[in-house]
RNA sequence: GCGCCCGUAGCUCAGCUGGAUAGAGCAUCGGCCUUCGAAGCCGGUGGUCGCAGGUUCGAAUCCUGCCGGGCGCGCCA
């Protein structure tokens, strides 16, 4: 870990041992990054509370202490008991030079088994917007916590079995096989066809019935139709996933229809344990702390009236085969938040039932909604949903015509792999850069725009980089060449050797949208740094030497930011 | 009705878990191309952090109550 605040800590620790004895040697000093200073540690204002001492008299304390150390080239108090650190060049030149090889970030300590359930779109319906945020933050999450040591089971939980199964199956018994399968192509068409027949003949709605009968029955027929839809579907999903550059693959498929063997005994030991009771003819488990709308307790159900299963149950046998077969010990859901009080249910029912229990949790990765223009759900101008493919290609030819205008001489081919990265980047970061709990407002012309947090600018700030390198015919000089002299160099380094520091809170906070402001920051940083330093053109050889590697640094931190988001990284644009 | 989430510049968003004068981008106004990519950089204008109380040295951040918006609340998944 090259993050200074991890060379400061134990050196403030000493020091608040040393004022205040033993018991405060944990205390955290609370290093932060400062307009004021390098760095400033705010821990004595709140110690002045607990010392009944005044806050700069306790800062006075601390810094009296505080050891000598080649890191800190000075430090003083400020304003109402701020202690104000400044780091000496030496110092971040040396850190600099030993992170080089792996940008600061070392495998955690603490590897663990990280299921992440995300993507999970509906077998026979056409991927559309509202599954693009789970696929998107979920690939995002996939990469950072594999990046920081842990080992990450990606979980795709396909909607693949249930009632809809049944008017699907038999809407391809229709017509002749072979002809379905032409038309399970237009997915959407084919959905709708058979909902519309389910809805308006009754006939069929009965065959559709007895069809799902003898699918949850695993009759022969029946099931070989039903791998006839999911192969369909996940095989045009797999198109879908490699366009927008995500990491799922066939191997992670997990959809519902995987844990349907277990569903009964799930049940058979719930209700065995009295965990779960016979409601209106429905079995269920009342998990404690949920009412509903007559303060009445809320159910899980999980065995309904007629004796089909739902998703709760599903669930559960998905949170024991994570946490019992898988060795999950941290389970991630992707997973919009309308599902909020649905998923608190199955983890309260889960942790009774002894499936989820320490170290084991579960998280509910909570994300809002995709807005248009005005604020309502992002729809077309007819009001219809909008296919995920389309907004992919707009995407791509939205950036094609930018790269063409921008920069017509490069060869066709080259602008258009630049176009798909530059047009699917700027969709995957617009929404990876928000908070992802909050809704966000869709809006092409900024996602693309060169200014701002985009991925663009960011992609533009790494493609400069890299053509100081082809232009200078330069190679990249031993790490250990790094000067920091000028206040740019100094601010560039600091944001540099941030950059695992924020890899790891991502891992732990599970927002991809402070990795994006980093990498906003940093980018920003190296700009600054590129107008007021002279690179190929400096003043000596050594110079030169020291700011080629600072742009190489700058360059591996942009690429390797944005390859943890699933975005490339051009070397031209 | 109850529960959860949200409300920050004209617009779109940050705000490091209670710290210094609340920050970016767009828009707007003004500077910088005979030197490494101007797809860029530097600066100005612009905020009663929804409202009202409370907690304390200190609140956009924590607590309570309102106002406004979204979502959820028994057999779809």
């Amino acid at each position: 870990m090259s993050d200074p605040v991890i060379a400061l800590l134990p050196l403030f620790r000493e020091s608040l041992s040393l004022a205040f004895g033993d018991e405060f040697a944990e205390t955290d000093p609370m290093l932060r990054t400062s307009k004021h200073a390098d760095f400033q540690a705010n821990c004595a204002l709140s110690l002045a509370k607990t010392l009944k001492r005044p806050p700069r008299e306790v800062a006075s304390a601390l810094l009296d202490r505080l050891p000598h150390a080649d890191i800190i080239e000075r430090a003083e108090i400020s304003g109402p008991g701020f202690i104000n650190v400044w780091l000496t060049r030496e110092y971040l030149a040396k850190a600099l030079s030993e992170a080089s090889a792996d940008l600061g970030l070392t495998p955690t300590e603490t590897p663990e088994t990280v299921v992440v359930d995300y993507s999970s779109p509906n077998v026979a319906k056409e991927l559309h917007v509202g599954n693009l945020r789970s696929t998107i933050i979920g690939d995002a999450l996939c990469r950072v916590l594999e990046a920081v040591g842990h080992k990450v089971l990606r979980q795709n939980h396909l909607g693949d079995w249930g009632t809809p199964f049944g008017m699907l199956i038999e809407n391809l018994l229709e017509g002749d096989v072979e002809a379905g399968e032409q038309s399970i192509k237009n997915l959407n068409a084919f959905y709708q066809a058979a909902r519309k027949k389910f809805d308006s003949d009754s006939a069929f709605a009965e065959r559709a019935r007895n069809r799902v009968v003898m699918l949850q029955r695993g009759d022969v027929e029946t099931l070989e139709l039903w791998k006839k839809l999911v192969l369909a579907s996940t095989r045009y999903f797999n198109t879908i996933y490699d366009l927008l550059g995500v990491t799922l693959r066939d191997e992670h498929l997990a959809g519902e229809s995987l844990y349907n063997p277990w569903l009964p005994q799930v049940v058979e030991e719930l209700t065995a344990r009295n965990l779960a009771v016979e409601s209106d003819g429905a079995i269920c488990i009342f998990p404690p702390g949920f009412l509903g709308r007559e303060q009445q307790p809320l159910p899980l159900i999980i065995r309904k009236q007629d004796g089909g299963y739902g998703y709760a149950t599903t669930d559960l046998a998905a949170v024991r085969y994570r946490t019992q077969s898988l060795h999950a010990t941290r389970i991630l859901y992707v997973v919009g938040a309308s599902q909020e009080q649905h998923l608190s249910m199955v983890f309260a029912a889960a942790k009774v039932a002894g499936w989820l229990v320490e170290p084991a949790r579960a998280e509910h990765v909570s994300f809002g909604a995709i807005l248009g223009s005005d604020k309502k759900m992002f729809r077309t101008r007819a009001g219809e949903t909008i296919r995920l493919l389309d907004l992919l290609n707009e995407a791509v030819s939205r950036a094609q015509s930018i790269v063409t205008e921008k920069n017509p001489n490069l060869p066709p081919e080259v602008q258009h792999s630049i176009a798909h990265a530059v047009g699917i980047g700027a969709l995957k970061y617009a929404d990876l850069s928000n908070d992802r709990g909050k809704d966000y407002v869709f809006d092409w012309d900024r996602m693309l725009s060169f200014d701002g947090n985009t991925a663009p600018y960011l992609q533009y700030a790494h493609a400069r980089i890299r053509s100081i390198f082809r232009k200078g015919e330069a190679e990249i000089p031993s790490a250990d060449s790094v000067r920091i002299v000028a206040p740019e160099e100094k601010a560039l380094a600091l944001t540099l050797l941030a950059y695992p520091t924020v890899v790891r809170d991502v891992a732990d906070s599970l927002d991809p949208h402070k990795l994006c402001g980093y990498l906003y920051e940093l980018a920003t940083a190296f700009s600054t740094f590129y107008e007021c330093c002279p690179v190929l053109k400096a003043p000596s050889q050594s110079e030169r030497d020291s700011r080629l590697v600072l742009c190489d640094f700058t360059a591996r931190v942009l690429e390797k930011g944005l390859m943890l988001l699933g975005i490339e990284s051009p070397e031209k644009m």
